[in-house]
DNA sequence: CATCGATCATAAATCGTTTCAAACAAATTG
DNA sequence: CAATTTGTTTGAAACGATTTATGATCGATG
């Protein structure tokens, strides 16, 4: 296995003949090269089967990387906005490499904190437990754009669906169906945090003032649980243990598979507990889940973000502020609230 | 904006009063730095916000990064596989990067390339429609494990699940419960050549090997699809039209997904027909879909890949080739076949 | 015919880290 | 006390690309 060492540069240019200068400048496409040279020194790389080392790029200038920090690749919603990023893409010099966090809390700034040492040329995230102050810090170092997170910075760009609206779609369609002893069954108090600018903090809030305004203040009930479907599991079959709502709003639909899981294994049906969920993934279409959901448009979040990323490389410092319009899809997992039996 | 330049190690051994090298060995743990030294270079980095450069590291040595490339984001199981790599990775200094490629053919090669041009550290692919040459130079370069690949190859190393003895299982369940017009639901000719080393590839022979051995041959019948959910369901939609199997073996069970929706669209319960997945993702087991599958352990596979792939790293040469143990998972989407009507 | 301009090629500097050999100091040995 | 050992610390040379400044070549122009 006498391994040869890549063909470097250098030794392109020794084969062209040329200059490593000459070489760079064929291989970026740069102003003043002829013909005849470019096709030597193409000819070269052809024969070295030479590729450019990305870290020596780097040294100097860009990384040609773009990174997207992910909280959980099991939710299917982010592997719709990765498929939105990777069109995004298409056709550019850049390579999407993803972070995987995998765990709340502290785990997202140690992805993101793994990009940025990576010097990636920008950096998607998706509503990490952070401080803004922290965030501002990180975007004065390299282009940033926050997903789903609701505060308005000066110096990065978000990309978030309108959780207000979102939550009133459900919360009215819910009402309307007279539903009054709603349950919501959302992620931890850390998560949930109203500073975090985390769109679960946004959806618990709504859900907090609509049961007010509709005067079934006395019916608030929030159920806190972990971020995946088995939890959410748990924590729906400890709650039908206690009591049983007529309508449970999950915040998003990977959790409220969980639920619909546990409704179905307590022996309950969508006619006695209506379950809502947020994301409106794939899965919730099926017939046989057939979940109602918050639809978000995923891709075109994926998309917009890697778009505004590259606006910013190319050098613009104004933030924006990017919403998405949610849309209720409504389904079989909602019906109308069996009448209560009189106190 | 007067944006300072982050700190270089040089700015550290200034701060400190000492040298380059100094720090470098405080920041590697290496051998010969007094208690005194290491405590105020420490301090040093601290008061700077130190962070090493990933790029200038690489370009000495390695970059701390492990690549998988991945084809499909959108499916359940590869998320699993990245939880196990994820696991594995803890209290490691490596960071764990994800290429999608989200395509199929040239887009994995593409990934893959991407990945060695940043010189990382090892790479996982799974079962990308490469020759076995390629891989083969690619793994002189850079460790290379590859997932779901049925090749023995001298220099790298592969994991994956048992799909002969998985593909017995399926079979001899549909068998048992009376099935003969079984139909398999698989990827393109492309992705099952023979020569590919590709699951899918050995779950179509065995399908008809088992159709042949069994004295069905007359009713082998194979339908190709893409790599979505979506093309599933219209490819079984499409068959669905023209005959009627009593069973429909799917290459996996995000494609099965699909087909379970096609047949549901299409009147039928899995009283008429059956259908069985492979992989055994979390939904499989949802009550509402109950879908019949063969588990491989994803988390264990991807821990392993990893677990090879640093064992590359410390030095192995010897190729190694992990199998999982596939078993089936007996649920709801398969029952016994329905008689069939004398002809 | 000399000069100017335009076009390219060349050489050298640069990026931030690791590594390797050499320098140094203090402690141990003969 | 000189010589050797041991353990720390340093200086300088890589690593492979891009960028900048300088130099060469050629054709056209006054």
């Amino acid at each position: 296995m006498a391994q040869a060492r890549a063909a470097t540069i250098e030794d392109v240019a020794r084969e062209a003949g040329v200059s490593r200068a000459a070489v760079s400048k064929v291989i970026r496409n740069a102003y003043g090269v002829s013909p005849a040279m470019r096709e030597r020194v193409n000819a070269a790389i052809e024969v070295l089967d030479y590729r450019p080392r990305i870290a020596a790029r780097t040294m100097r200038g860009s990384s040609f990387t773009l990174g997207i920090e992910l909280p959980h690749i099991g939710n299917p919603f982010f592997a719709k906005i990765i498929a939105g990023a990777t069109a995004a893409l298409q056709g550019t010099d850049y390579q999407l490499i993803i972070a995987p966090a995998d765990t709340d809390g502290e785990e997202g700034v140690r992805a993101i904190g793994a990009l940025a040492d990576r010097q990636v040329d920008g950096i998607v995230a998706i509503s990490p437990l952070v401080s803004p102050e922290w965030l501002e810090r990180l975007a004065t170092r390299v282009p940033v754009v926050m997903l789903g997170r609701h505060d308005h910075a000066h110096s990065y760009d978000t990309v978030t669906g309108d959780d207000v609206e979102g939550t009133r779609l459900v919360m009215e369609h819910l009402f309307e169906l007279g539903h009054r002893r709603i349950v919501h069954l959302t992620r931890s108090e850390e998560v949930t945090r109203a500073s975090s600018g985390n769109p679960h903090a946004i959806r618990l809030a709504r859900y907090r003032a609509h049961m007010q305004e509709a005067g079934f203040a006395r019916h608030i009930r929030v159920v806190r649980t972990g971020m995946t479907e088995e939890s959410a599991r748990l924590d729906t079959l400890a709650l039908l243990d206690q009591e049983l709502p007529t309508a449970i709003f999950v915040g998003n639909d990977e959790l409220a598979l969980g639920t619909l899981r546990a409704v179905a294994e307590h022996g309950l049906s969508p006619a006695e507990v209506s379950v809502v969920g947020y994301d409106d993934i794939d899965i919730a279409s099926h017939p046989a889940i057939s979940l109602t959901s918050v639809n978000q448009a995923g891709e075109a979040m994926g998309e917009r973000a890697i778009r505004l990323l590259l606006e910013r490389i190319q050098g613009r410092t104004e933030p924006t502020n990017f919403s998405v319009e949610p849309s209720l899809k409504v389904r079989g997992s909602t019906r109308p609230a069996p009448t209560e039996p009189t106190p």
